[in-house]
DNA sequence: TTTTTGATACCTATAAGTAGGTAGCTGGTA
DNA sequence: TACCAGCTACCTACTTATAGGTATCAAAAA
């Protein structure tokens, strides 16, 4: 018996999985939260083994955020997001947030049926719509970085900003390349500047994005 | 006429797609490489609308990096990665690196031409069985991702942290924070020391990889 | 009530980073 | 041959960050 609590600030929404799940003898509807607030006040006495939740809801927590704040509180509940749109960032970041599954409002029950008995199990549960969206949308994310500002950067420079990202400190750094500590703030300085950021923390987060480290 | 280019260190691959597709009157073998930097020198010339290439091939230049070299030398040739493993890491840094299109070497000769097709045409072709191995590898990368040191912050601490990725200097999130530059001083020193880094670098990279900034 | 933790604030001292400037040498290109 | 970019190196000057230490107060927990 699979205990399931649904999240929707749209009772329609939550009334209708409801309805057609009501036949369904191995899972049993234990709750219905409109906000993520309620539902974080509910989950402790109500201990869903799965929660549904939408991502859209009026207030400040939203799916995303409902899901990390539980998966951090109580690990053992299984997440399965629900949601009209299949945008990879949102795929990406209900992911990063803890979700085991995630579902189009478009989906029949079958394979609601079918996602909710996955992810109780502790497998995941993606769609093949949500798949192909997912990886779309990375490829997507992946040409519009394709103006890759360290290009701009000569070898020497990006050599160093490598070294930079990998926490050498300027002395370290003007050991391991051969050269003075006065080049090595010279090369910093116009790697600064090149790449238009306020500081270390900047170039960091730049290089971080763009993978220059094979991390 | 889609120009093909096929790069793979076991001429039994190279020769057994070149075998099955010498029929397909859309498809032109142009040429076959035994590495990276063969195809590197070759791909000028030869001037392929589609590479295949493996990842794993015996020398410094591996498929992934040479995507990343033909992505960015030659941006209108788009490549397939063909490759045994369905390894979620391998994928994502393929997309990274700029592969449109990614299949397994168990692929049937069917759903070759279909990715040849697709990525010739400008969309992307990964199989649901590639999209499924990405997906639950990101789910339980996430989860050895658990383990998150940012939970050893005090609630001030992370406020702090979050400024300090955001490029302010410690003048700047002292008058954010409504306290003194020595009171920054102090968190910053325990919150490295909690968190076990070098310097600043290593926090930015430690924040940015747990996304604690909402990017 | 006592202890602990978190937040705040300050001291001294030093290292590291930032920012402006200058200049010479080498190799590649026009 | 002349020019340019990249690399290297140094100067002055200042700001910012790091690192060690100390201490008080308030709130929560034991």
């Amino acid at each position: 018996m699979i205990r399931l609590l649904l999240v929707d600030d749209h009772e329609i929404i939550t009334d209708g999985i409801a309805s057609l799940l009501e036949e369904d003898t191995e899972i049993q509807i234990i709750g219905q939260c409109a906000s993520g607030p309620e539902a974080l006040q509910k989950i402790p006495y109500l201990k869903p083994d799965v929660v549904i939740t939408d991502i859209e809801m009026g207030d400040d927590i939203d799916g995303i955020e409902l899901t990390s704040i539980v998966q951090k509180e109580h690990p053992d509940i299984s997440i399965i997001i629900l949601s009209m749109y299949d945008d990879s960032i949102k795929i990406q970041k209900s992911i990063e947030a803890g979700a085991m599954g995630y579902i189009l409002k478009n989906t029949g029950k079958q394979e609601l049926i079918k996602a909710i008995q996955n992810v109780f199990e502790g497998k995941t549960y993606f769609s093949n719509e949500v798949n192909n969206s997912l990886v779309k949308g990375m490829v997507q994310q992946n040409k519009n970085n394709t103006n890759n500002p360290f290009d701009r950067l000569t070898k020497r420079e990006l050599e160093l900003t490598k070294l930079i990202a990998q926490e050498y400190t300027n002395p370290e750094i003007a050991e391991k390349m051969y050269i003075s500590e006065f080049t090595v703030k010279t090369h910093r300085r116009n790697i600064i500047k090149k790449l238009d950021v306020k500081s270390t923390v900047g170039l960091v987060k730049l290089a971080l994005k763009h993978h220059i480290l094979n991390e």
